[in-house]
DNA sequence: GTCATACTGAAAATGAATTTCATTTTCAAC
DNA sequence: GTTGAAAATGAAATTCATTTTCAGTATGAC
């Protein structure tokens, strides 16, 4: 079930991990909640990771930090992050709300493989200018879009011959 | 709460339901399924909206020619519609599963208001040359594609803008 | 340090989707 | 037309991710 991410730097330098939580201090100060020390070890634990966490796969990283730290916490503290841009949903469209990086990104869009569930990330300038274009054509005033493509990755094309030949 | 479809006749002729009904029992009996008056009258009621149908809508709408039909069969139908072709899944992102017609319909995109949940349909064949395109670049059989765009429809904008003057 | 306010996390609630199961219906073979 | 195995039906129960509640705890402005 890996999660490719094909862009930036493998791990988040200590500079990033600082600018991002001072993105969620300042987030939690302007709009009247408090610092502590859950938030700020989520936040952490979830730049550690490149992947794209349901809030269940995040809550049981942030265990191995702090046990005490419950999944409500993890479920609060992912939709502040994405309150203030860092973080942000994608739906796979399998049940289940993903959360990844949104910090310091380029916009990107995920093909996922309905087999294995493992899925890349591609980059399409195009899809965005769509966005403008039809908004524009129907007279929305657009504020995002989502695009994913679904097939089967090489992998699962190549296990699923094997097994037939057998 | 419009979900406006911006292609084809407004209503099916009698010809394309039989059409429709033909492809149905052509797959229950491929299938080993068996053909009754529910599913029929869950097809026909489902080819009389123009619009993207949860299952509690149509199960609703079915209930008015036939009261004793229950939710778990439409349910259970859509499904079936689905299997061969008549029907698709379209996800809003609003955790509520819709399904709208597929047979004889162009290849289309949705766009929807964040606001009051409407939606309008639009084309790009952009979108299908993108799937196939990155389909074949990290070596994916690719079987379909979402692409949706959010914003706040010109309606909307304009309540918006009526309220904040008063 | 005080205290109002927000936070925490276990547990309960929610709600759409799905499954179960006893009963009823279909349809192919006779 | 009857029969009977297999499938369909629908009410109710279950599942499962998400969201809310609430009693106890921590934060931070003063």
């Amino acid at each position: 079930m890996l999660q490719k991410r094909i862009d930036d730097q493998p791990t988040l330098s200590r500079q990033m991990v600082r600018e991002a939580q001072d993105i969620l201090h300042r987030h939690l100060k302007d709009v009247g909640l408090k610092q502590t020390a859950q938030r700020d070890t989520i936040l952490r634990t979830f730049l550690e990771t490149r992947d794209h966490l349901s809030t269940d796969e995040l809550h049981r990283l942030v265990q191995r930090k702090d046990a005490g730290i419950g999944y409500t916490t993890v479920y609060r503290t992912l939709k502040l992050l994405a309150e203030c841009g860092l973080a942000s949903e994608v739906a796979f469209h399998d049940g289940i709300a993903r959360y990844e990086h949104q910090y310091n990104r380029r916009s990107h869009h995920h093909m996922v493989c309905t087999s294995c569930g493992s899925s890349v990330e591609f980059f399409s300038q195009e899809v965005g200018q769509l966005e403008q274009e039809i908004g524009r054509k129907y007279h929305y005033l657009t504020t995002r879009h989502t695009f994913q493509i679904y097939g089967i990755c090489e992998d699962c094309r190549k296990k699923n011959q094997a097994s037939r030949t057998i």
